[in-house]
DNA sequence: ACTGTGATGTCACTTGATGACATCACAGTG
DNA sequence: CACTGTGATGTCATCAAGTGACATCACAGT
């Protein structure tokens, strides 16, 4: 919503319009350039051309300037659920929304390996990554209730969605031929199918 | 190591010993008192008798006071993988490592319930505790790869460990009856079996 | 008696984060 | 056209989390 086109066209506000998405390219650059612990959010707000005060006003806090898209992520995989029939089963539900969320996420790899480097430089960018998934995970397990998977079932199909994602996001972000990230998330999930039933 | 038995017997230093047992204690009960935001690391180091300084010498920030014994437990997840044959399959391997962490933190379940209540209050805590399992999880990986463990396989083997602890740990905190938490890591684990099968 | 050491205290400082209030270009409205 | 309300921003003050540098002092070993 806040991040698609500039809704207003000319003569705006007092100041440059997009400061959010200032704030957003100006904090990954200097997490690149500097890592995340040497970049002040004075520096951020610096080089975007606002204030701390103002950084603080767009993002909760200095991490999130890298995950508050995540929102978006999670309403669109959510989505993914809605026109499945109701006789899907709980791992093939989650098998929709690894393919929509490869397919959001699977576009622009370059940025994918820029912002997958500064976030593993880093620990506490590691800490807040978990928890969005896991908080993707949720939402995801209590869609899988409502439709009438077990109450089990649905946390165990859900989380493991996020392990699927995590391996497979991985693996696309290190690889080094040009495979696909939805390819990538169709074999992992196979690979752990397999793993499961053999073991 | 630093936490088992007080090796001095009498007539130690200046100060009263076990400051870092102290530390948890007061972090535990002021977190639960108050909440883990409104409780100050200055508060904590007062009932514990000491200063905030000192609380920084022991645990690396606020949160760790409440996670720093997850190495030991650490060490023993990777130590249940020692005695096995090398035939064991990587799922197997994982129902070992969890049979034995069980054992580690299923004894008090009053202690894990107040411990609980306190991170799942907090976010900050939840990352932290999340990042505690992953870091386990690739711990544990690496060591069945060193077990011949293809490369994936012990990426999905050892996140899949931690699946099941999470969902059966939660599920032996919030139970009514007094279910032990290795048979419901066991059901949970084959619950998974069972999901990924079908699916 | 002398000295080294380890655990702690004290102090100063940076940075993240938040509340309260001021500012001012712009949009409407009469 | 003057008037007013509003939203985005700046300014200022303040608190709490961490961290580095240095001081202190009971104890152990010599």
């Amino acid at each position: 919503m806040s991040r698609g086109a500039i809704t207003y066209t000319l003569g705006m506000g007092r100041w440059k319009p997009g400061a959010g998405d200032r704030l957003r390219e100006a904090a990954l650059s200097l997490y690149l350039e500097r890592g995340f612990e040497q970049a002040t959010v004075a520096d951020i707000a610096e080089r975007a051309g606002v204030t701390a005060r103002t950084f603080f006003r767009y993002f909760a806090d200095k991490r999130e300037v890298l995950f508050d898209d995540s929102s978006a992520l999670q309403e669109k995989s959510l989505a993914a659920l809605e026109g499945l029939p109701t006789t899907t089963s709980a791992l093939d539900a989650v098998a929709a929304v690894l393919e929509t969320v490869a397919q959001t996420v699977g576009g622009d790899r370059e940025l994918a390996r820029k912002r997958q480097a500064v976030i593993m430089a880093n620990a506490d960018l590691r800490e807040r990554e978990l928890i969005k998934l896991t908080s993707l995970s949720t939402a995801l397990a209590d869609r899988l209730r409502q439709r009438g998977t077990g109450d089990i079932e649905a946390s165990l199909a859900a989380e493991t969605s996020i392990v699927v994602f995590r391996v497979a996001f991985s693996r696309w972000v290190t690889a080094t031929d040009d495979q696909v990230l939805q390819d990538i998330m169709r074999e992992t999930l196979d690979r752990l199918r397999a793993l499961a039933a053999s073991g």
